[in-house]
DNA sequence: ACCTGAACACCGTTCAAGT
DNA sequence: ACCTGAACACCGTTCAAGT
C-alpha cells in the first residue's frame, strides 16, 4: 500500500466509482476516501471536479472505434452514434457526465470530433453542420439519459429492466433513422 | 408581513430564484431564507425538492399555447416545439429542471402531453411514437441546454451573447427541419 | 395545523503547515 | 513536490418540541 497518488489513479478510481454507484456518489470526498488521502490532496493533481469529469468522459469514450475513412458517411454516422450510445448506456449517469464535459470542453473527446467530421462529409451545407452534429449528439445523450432515468425509476431491479433496455435501444434506432432520412432528403 | 406560507408561494419564489440566479442557487435553504422561514417549514407543504421542480416546470410551460386541433400535425408539431423552446430559452438551467421533472413524472406538463398527441396525429406507426416524441423533446432540451451552456461559458456578458442566442435559435430550426423531413419520408 | 430549533450526514474548495 | 489538518461556506432532509 501507500502507492503514489497520480492523476491517472484519480481518474481511474473516479470511473470506477461512477460505474458502480453513479454520479451522486462520485464526490471529491468519496474519491479521496477511496484513495486513502485527504480531499485536499486531489487538488494537487486536478484543478476541480469539472476537469475531472472531462477526463472521465475521455475514458468512457476511449473504446469507441474510429469510423472507417472509406465508408459511406451516413452509414458511418449511424454506426458511430450507436457505438457512442453503447459505450454510455451501461454507465450510470453517463449522459450527465458527458454533458458537463461537453459544456466545459466541446472538442475534448475524439468520437465527438469524429461525429462532427462525418456530418461534414455527408455534404450538409456549412451553415447547418453544427446544428446537425448537435442534433445527433442530443439524440444520443437524450436516449441514454431517458433509458437510465426509467431504469432508476423502476427501482433498478426486476423484470422490466431488460425489456426497457431493449426498447430504449430500439427507440434510439428509430429516432436515428428519422434523422438520417431527413438528412438524405 | 408574516404572510402564510403556502405551496403556491413556495413554487412562485422557486421560479423567481431560478429565473434570477439559476438552479445552483435554487436550494431549499435559500428558498427558506427568501421566504423568511426555517428550511424545515418547506417540507410541510412540499414532499421534497424533486416534487418542487415538477411544479416549477408546470409554471415554466404554463404559457405555452395548446396546438390548434385542425392544424396540420407536422406544422403544429414544429410550432409547439418552438414554443416550448422559447419558454425555456430565457430561464437559466431550464432544460435541467424540465429533465428532472420529466424523469420523475413524464406526463406532468400539458405541452409535453400535447407534443406526444401531435406525433400520434402525424401518422407515425404506433411502435415508433414514443421514440419520435422523445427525439423531438431531446432536441428541444438539448438545444436549450447547449445555448445556455455557451452563454455561461462566454461569461454571460458581452457582444457574443445576442449573436449566440440567434445562432442557437437557427440551429434549433435546422435540426427540427431535419426531423420533420425525416418524418415525412 | 403549521412552524422553529437543532441536528444528521453530507458537499466542493482553499490553504497554512508539515515532510 | 506532494500531502495533511482544518477550516469556510454551504447542501437536503428529519423530527421532537412548541404554538
Amino acid at each position: 500500500v501507500d502507492v503514489a497518488l497520480t492523476r491517472e489513479r484519480i481518474v481511474a478510481t473516479a470511473v470506477d466509482l461512477l460505474r458502480r454507484y453513479g454520479l451522486a456518489d462520485l464526490t471529491m470526498r468519496r474519491l479521496a476516501r477511496e484513495l486513502d488521502v485527504q480531499p485536499g490532496a486531489l487538488y494537487w493533481h486536478v484543478a476541480n471536479k469539472q476537469e475531472l469529469l472531462v477526463e472521465v468522459t475521455d475514458v468512457l469514450l476511449g473504446q469507441v472505434p474510429r469510423p472507417a475513412a472509406d465508408a459511406d458517411p451516413v452509414e458511418a454516422l449511424a454506426g458511430l452514434a450507436a457505438a457512442v450510445r453503447d459505450a454510455l448506456a451501461r454507465v450510470p449517469d453517463a449522459a450527465d457526465v458527458v454533458g458537463v464535459a461537453y459544456a466545459v470542453e466541446p472538442g475534448s473527446s475524439r468520437p465527438l470530433r469524429d461525429l462532427a467530421a462525418l456530418v461534414r462529409r455527408t455534404g450538409v451545407p456549412a451553415a447547418e453542420r453544427d446544428a446537425v452534429s448537435e442534433l445527433v449528439l442530443h439524440h444520443v445523450l437524450g436516449s441514454v439519459r431517458l433509458s437510465q432515468e426509467r431504469a432508476s425509476a423502476a427501482g433498478a431491479v426486476g423484470e422490466g429492466v431488460v425489456a426497457d433496455a431493449e426498447s430504449a435501444a430500439k427507440a434510439f434506432e428509430v429516432g436515428l433513422g428519422v434523422i438520417l432520412a431527413g438528412l438524405r432528403a
